[in-house]
Parts: C-alpha cells; sequence; structure tokens
DNA sequence: TGATAGCATGTTACCGTTCACATATGCAAA
DNA sequence: TTTGCATATGTGAACGGTAACATGCTATCA
C-alpha cells in the first residue's frame, strides 16, 4: 500500500551508474552510451521507476500545468471551451486545472492560490464579469480571457472571443433577409460586454436596413431559458393576443433564451415558426430536436478553448510574446425556428 | 516580469528569526511567541511573500490535486459530477484536475501521467467502459469511480453510481401506472453496465405487472439524440404507419435518445403524447422546453460528484477506509411527455 | 610523446519547503 | 545553587529531481 518512492538514485544503484546518468538517459539530453543507456533502461523497468513530476517540477521551476477559472463547469458553453482547452493542452505538454469561483472574493482567492503559489503557470479566465476580476490578477502572469466578450482592459492579457456583433449582426440580416422588419431581441444581462456587443450588432443591423427598433423591443434577460420565457409576455403581452405593431420575428441572444421563447409561444397555442421566427446564438447541442429546430448562429467553443490555450502556453514559455486578441467568427445554422414572413 | 521568488529565508532574515519560525507561523503549528509572530506576519505581508505549492508538495510528499478522467468534459452528465466533485475537492483543501482520455492506450498512459508521476493523490474515473480500464489502474492508490453504472471489478475502488436498475424501474411503473401495457424500451450499448441494469430494471418491472417485453421492443442506441430518432422506424416502421399491436409508450434510457424519439414522431406527424408516451433519464437542463416537456427521471449528478470526491479524499487521507459502494436514488420529474393510455 | 579536445560519466550544489532533533531561555522546585 | 522541565527558537538534513562543473578516458595532432 504506502510503497516508498523509487528513487532516480535507486535506478542509478541498480544499473552501477550516477544518478546523473540517469537523468541523462530519462531526459534524452547530453550524450550516453548506447550500452549504458540500455542498461539504466533495463534498471528502469525492473525498478518500475517513474520519475516524480513534483521533485521536477521543483528543480525545473516548472509545473506542467496551467489553470482555467470559470463560473461553472456545467454549462454548455463553459464545459466547451474548457473541452477544447484541456485537448490543447494535453497536446502541447500540459494539464489543465479546472477551478470555479463562485464570486469575486472567491476568484481573488482562487487567483492567489493557483497563480500566488506557484502550482500553475499560466491562467484562462472565462468569466462574463471578467472586467471586474480582472484589476486582481497579477499582471506578472500568463493570462488569456476566452469565450464571453472578454476584452478586458488587463494589459498584459491576450483573449479570444467570439465576433459577438458580428454574430449578431449576420443572425439579425437572416431574418431581414426573410423579409422581417419588426424584429425584437433579447438580451443577456446588459452590464455585460457580450451583451453589448450584441445588442449593438443587433441595432447596426436593424438601422442600416429598416430603422433603429423601439426601446420596448430590446428586453432584457439572463441568458436562461425562463428569462426567454418571461420576455413573451414583455413583447406580446400576458395574453399572447397579438397586436398588429408586434414584432414577428426575435433574436434570443442566445439559444438557451430562444428556446424559452419558443416554448412560451407554443404555450399560448401559437403555430410556429407562421406566426413567430426565432433565431438563437449558440447551436447547443439539442438545438435541433427543439420544436419547430432552433435556428441559431453556431459558436466554435472548442476552437476559442483551444486557441485560448495555445495563446497561453505560447505566453508561458516565452513571456515576450506579443499580445493577441482573436475573434472566432460564428456560422448560421438555419433551421426551421425561422421563417419567411 | 520574471521576478524572483521570495521565499521563507527571505522572510526569516527579514524579520531576524529562523525559517523554521516562519514554517511555524505559516502553519500555525508549534509554539510562537504573539511578538515574534507579529514581525514575520508584518515580513510576510512587506514582502509579499506566498508559499511555494511546489516545495510544499515536495516536503510533505502531497500535492492537494485530484484528478478526474471521463471520456470528455463537455457532456452534460460528465460535467455535471465534475462540477459537483470540484466544488466538494476544493472544500476539503484539494484541487480537482480533469482530463479526458480518447481511448483505452490514452487511458493508461494518462493514469502513468497523473498517479505514477505523483502528480496527484488520488483519481476518480467517470467512464462507461471502465471495466475495462479498470485492470490498468494499480492497486496503490486511492480510486473512486462514479456515475455509469460503474462497480468495477477493481479490488480496492470505491463507487458511487446511480441507483440504475431502480431508476428504470421507477420510470417503467409511472408508464405501467398510467395504463400502458406495451412498452418499448431504448437502451444505451448493451455492453455498458449502466445499460445492463437499466434495462433489467425495465424488464423486472415489466415481467411482474404484464409478461416480459418481446426482444423487438428492446431497440439498442447509443445515448445519442440521433440513435433515438432512429430507434422510431425500428419500432414502428420507417412510414410510422402505426399498427395495433405496437408499443403505447416508450422508455428510453437517457433523455438524449428520448428527445431524439420525440422529433422522430413529430416529424411523421404523429400528436404527443397523446399517441406516444415517452419517459427519459437524466432530467437534461432544458427537459422542460422540448415538445412535449419531457417526463424523466431527475438524477443528481452534482451529488454524485461531491460524494465520489468524499470518499476519494477520505482514502486519500486514510489509505485504509473501508471500501465503499454508493448509490444516489433518482427522482421522478413528471412533465408532459407521458400520458394515461 | 605530450598537449589538447571531446565524449562519457561522476560530484556537488540547489530548488523551497517540512521534519527531527538540538539548543537556549525562563521559571519552579529541591 | 542546582536540577529539571516547559517553552521558544535554531540547525541541519531530508524530499527527488536538474544544473553546473569536475574528472577520467580515448583519439587526434603537432
Amino acid at each position: 500500500m504506502s510503497r516508498v518512492r523509487v528513487t532516480i538514485r535507486d535506478v542509478a544503484a541498480h544499473a552501477g551508474v550516477s544518478h546523473q546518468t540517469v537523468s541523462r538517459v530519462i531526459n534524452d539530453s547530453g550524450r550516453v552510451r548506447p550500452q549504458t543507456r540500455q542498461q539504466v533502461e533495463a534498471a528502469i523497468v525492473t525498478l518500475g521507476y517513474q520519475p516524480s513530476a513534483v521533485a521536477r517540477s521543483m528543480a525545473r521551476g516548472r509545473t506542467g500545468i496551467v489553470a482555467c477559472i470559470a463560473p461553472n463547469l456545467t454549462d454548455y458553453t463553459f464545459a466547451s471551451i474548457i473541452n477544447g482547452a484541456q485537448t490543447a493542452a494535453r497536446e502541447a505538454g500540459y494539464f489543465l486545472l479546472s477551478a470555479t469561483a463562485p464570486d469575486a472574493a472567491g476568484f481573488t482567492e482562487l487567483v492567489a492560490q493557483l497563480l500566488g503559489s506557484g502550482r500553475t503557470e499560466g491562467l484562462m479566465v472565462i468569466d462574463p464579469y471578467v472586467d471586474e476580476l480582472a484589476r486582481d490578477i497579477p499582471s506578472e502572469f500568463p493570462l488569456v480571457f476566452a469565450g464571453g466578450g472578454a476584452q478586458s482592459g488587463h494589459p498584459l492579457a491576450h483573449s479570444v472571443v467570439m465576433d459577438d456583433e458580428s454574430a449578431a449582426l449576420q443572425a439579425t440580416r437572416h431574418l431581414l433577409g426573410l423579409g422581417h422588419e419588426r424584429i425584437a431581441c433579447i438580451t443577456g444581462p446588459t452590464t455585460e460586454k457580450c451583451t453589448q456587443m450584441r445588442t449593438r450588432g443587433f441595432v447596426r443591423a436593424l438601422s442600416t436596413a429598416v430603422s433603429p427598433p423601439p426601446a420596448e423591443w430590446l428586453v432584457e434577460g439572463d441568458w436562461s431559458a425562463e428569462s426567454g420565457y418571461g420576455a413573451f409576455a414583455q413583447l406580446f403581452g400576458a395574453d399572447g393576443e397579438k397586436r398588429e405593431d408586434v414584432p414577428t420575428a426575435v433574436f434570443a441572444q442566445n439559444d438557451q433564451m430562444a428556446v424559452g421563447l419558443l416554448r412560451a409561444a407554443r404555450d399560448h397555442g401559437w403555430e410556429l415558426p407562421q406566426k413567430l421566427s426565432v433565431i438563437g446564438i449558440d447551436n447547443i447541442p439539442l438545438a435541433a430536436y427543439f420544436a419547430p429546430p432552433l435556428t441559431t448562429m453556431h459558436q466554435d467553443f472548442a476552437a476559442i478553448g483551444r486557441e485560448a490555450v495555445k495563446l497561453l502556453i505560447e505566453a508561458v514559455e516565452n513571456l515576450d510574446a506579443p499580445q493577441q486578441h482573436l475573434q472566432v467568427p460564428a456560422q448560421l445554422i438555419e433551421r426551421r425556428s425561422t421563417m419567411r414572413y
């Protein structure tokens, strides 16, 4: 059970060489006579030696671990970014340690525990409220923001985000292209950068093609399906009585809210998409299985995670790497929740 | 940028004490005179000292990190377990490092890199195919299996799983209670333990109440919505022509497949749930937003993750902790995809 | 044939903690 | 005063690697 660790010196003794020679063998550094190498390798196998990662970290001053902080690990968007990030990290020879920070205080403590303690070499932050938190991150550590319009003001951070404005623009233009002119928008929390960019894209598309939308057609949600459900009453009245001057299409700033809206419309007996076209953003996994199947802007979350980690590791390995801000484009996935007006 | 680390000896020199006294202060171990403690604490603040986690790991032989391996980090089920696990781990003062293993070879290598290298102190495995992989895990490390019927044959592992058989039993009984007698089942891959247990529960409920189901009413899926969609044709014919002797209700062994089946039925113009009742397992986040809202067995994935990590950490801190196998019950969530026959 | 270079390998220190043990100090009891 | 025993603090050695430098040996060349 509590076996004692086989060390590099045990291997050395067993192979009749010095521990340094063993080190050279396991690291493929320096020249070692083939015969010696063989002896050492045999000893390694015999003793079942595995280098201690901790001792290596100690000696090299590198842990081979990068960290990721997100509000939670469950949400599809976060989980997908993390999944892509983890894969890319491992390909680069790193591990990814993910942790959640429920609030600002927890965030600061987490950063200290992860970076200050030298446990991890860099940090990736996935958080819509990152702007408030960023200042607490000491600027001497490699840092990258991922997802959610995180163009933070942090002086040295890299970032990889979706092109929110352009995605919103495309989504709105899709509705315009179908002949809709009265288009409403369900937004995320207006304090979030991501929401602001998407709203800007929406307003811009509409202003250019028709006219700026009336204020009451911008309904604030909180990204949840419930809030999308609730938006229905705000847009169409509690009874769902459809008046003349009401929107014929809605751009929901994410799929969850879009799905909530669809549910509300169906609960009021509306035929969809005849009576209302709805488009979302994200392309969540079961988007095609709602009624009607959801038209949406596909976000490549895995790519965001991948690119973010690549940038992060580049920063870790070369502290002077130039600051970069990448944008990953979104792509229209046309299903059946939108139709010609 | 590349600042030099402030060490415990720097603090000691600054406070005019020995490094050991500083160690005592930061660990609250041994008695230190209040005045001395104050001096040390002042020096810590002045110099901005933070203990090196790596050096501590080295000296203590403990890293404070436990690992988790899952097929991916995206799937709602895995992500939820991991989320719960991460939270519980942090509460216990540990970090959780998650990694994915696409295949058996990758799994074995991962285990070596995580446990053999001493990087992590214990391992939690979330994997439906765990039985095949378990033998590769050396038995001297704390190990726990979580989710997916993972009652592996590993001699020393703990496990936390859903009570699959009983959940299936309950789901089937719900349909029986509504008057259905012709009930089909869409299973997961039959090689998985989890599938086997759920199928057993299904067959048992049916055998007790009515009679064992005919073989053609057990359709094998792969957990995906697509496979649920495909199951429709197998059960009801490619044209969806409903004959007399066909099932009136389907128990899908997870929500994804249930949702796929619902979609297929709707695509064939079936009115739901009048023409077909469907129940799933999992209670995925948007289950209430499908058409019709999905009746399902709620799984508390977070609890599974939490309990699994608790067991794991117990095993880490006390190697002689008795082996435990927990089962977390599922709970019926009645929505509108099932109705009286 | 001796100086020299280069290869193979060994020696020693170091990374930043904790641990086990040693030592100094103060105070009470003999 | 001496002994003894806390209490407070210091010293040196781990932990298991890597890095820098030292050494021994062989081959090459003047």
